[in-house]
DNA sequence: TATTATATCAAACAACATGTTCGAAATGTA
DNA sequence: TACATTTCGAACATGTTGTTTGATATAATA
């Protein structure tokens, strides 16, 4: 299927840049970085940078298609695992904290106060999608509606999301299993 | 308390501009918005517009703070009433919903997806402080710990949030006492 | 290694947005 | 009416964006 070898320096350039971004968005907040930031403090040339991304919500996203990845794919690992310890109502939770947990610096630029809507936005639904995907899955809600399986995916999503970056934050202290007991505890479904 | 009468011109050029912003959010998102935008729209003087509001965020933000205040007096009443009737764990959800399906317009304008996250922001905090209130007054949860009270607080907040969002989009549909129905039934405490 | 392909670079560019300043004109207030 | 204040519009410096150019550097390949 990859067939074709991309030429180092592509990798080299697009690299570089990536890299720039999240120190910017953690000093300055996402809005505020320039291209010219970007530009700087990756030592690229403008020209260079338009050949590779078509603005900044581009070089933001393709980074964190990247990273979605990783993450779900670490999630469903440990998800597995957890699936015949305890009887946990999400079983997404906890690894999805301690992925968090392990890349703080990285989620706290994307998800807390200085990110952008756009990564706000996709990360959400990406834990809808957990969500939802879970409650169907479970036989006690495999007969709800499509709009009940609607308001309550939202409802435990946005509760999830909403702590997740309380904590990010540094106003909820606590280790990512104390969290995540926290959670389940309040998902009595 | 308030002695000065405010000269007229002042009212006029400050109502035209804040009216000038809502549609252009709806049209165009509020980051696309523009303040040459809202001076073509508005039809005032750059000049003027610096008259009287430091930026964009300065403009969006005095207009909420308006709302705002509407808001909460009609809540606090609403949920007065609706005190002795049933006992609903949130009392604040209803008149809120209410209120925004009378705003309809202004409400998605501000909270959805064209949105900006300043705005975002503040009303999530101020949704924050509806759910510890209310949690402070039920005895059942007086003697929660402050970080207890903290995660509580975020869970229910982002949860109706969230949910508030999805409707507001036009995603769940529901009359507000319908859709404050089914959070009530999510929030069992 | 020599050749070929292509990625990078710097520089310049037009278009646009921002925020400030000015005196003249309009409009409110008393 | 006379005075005070607001508005206007035009110009300005500054900064950002996205595109284009030909020269240069570097990777891939034979």
């Amino acid at each position: 299927m990859k067939n074709k070898k991309v030429d180092r320096r592509i990798l080299r350039t697009q690299g570089l840049i990536r890299k720039a971004l999240i120190p910017l968005i953690v000093s300055k907040g996402y809005d505020a970085v320039t291209i010219q930031d970007v530009l700087d403090h990756a030592n690229v040339g403008r020209s260079t940078f338009y050949a590779h991304f078509r603005d900044k919500d581009d070089l933001l996203l393709s980074g964190f298609d990247e990273l979605m990845n990783e993450l779900t794919a670490h999630v469903k690992n440990e998800s597995l695992e957890s699936q015949s310890k305890k009887k946990t109502v999400f079983k997404f939770s906890l690894p999805l904290l301690d992925h968090a947990n392990q890349n703080r610096l990285l989620f706290k630029a994307l998800l807390g106060n200085r990110g952008g809507v756009l990564v706000q936005k996709r990360a959400f639904e990406m834990v809808v999608e957990l969500v939802k995907h879970e409650l169907q899955a479970d036989e006690r809600s495999s007969k709800l509606s499509a709009i009940e399986l609607e308001i309550k995916s939202h409802f435990y999503a946005g509760a999830f999301f909403s702590i997740l970056k309380q904590w990010l934050e540094g106003r909820i202290k606590a280790l990512p299993h104390e969290l995540d007991l926290h959670f389940q505890n309040l998902c009595r479904i």
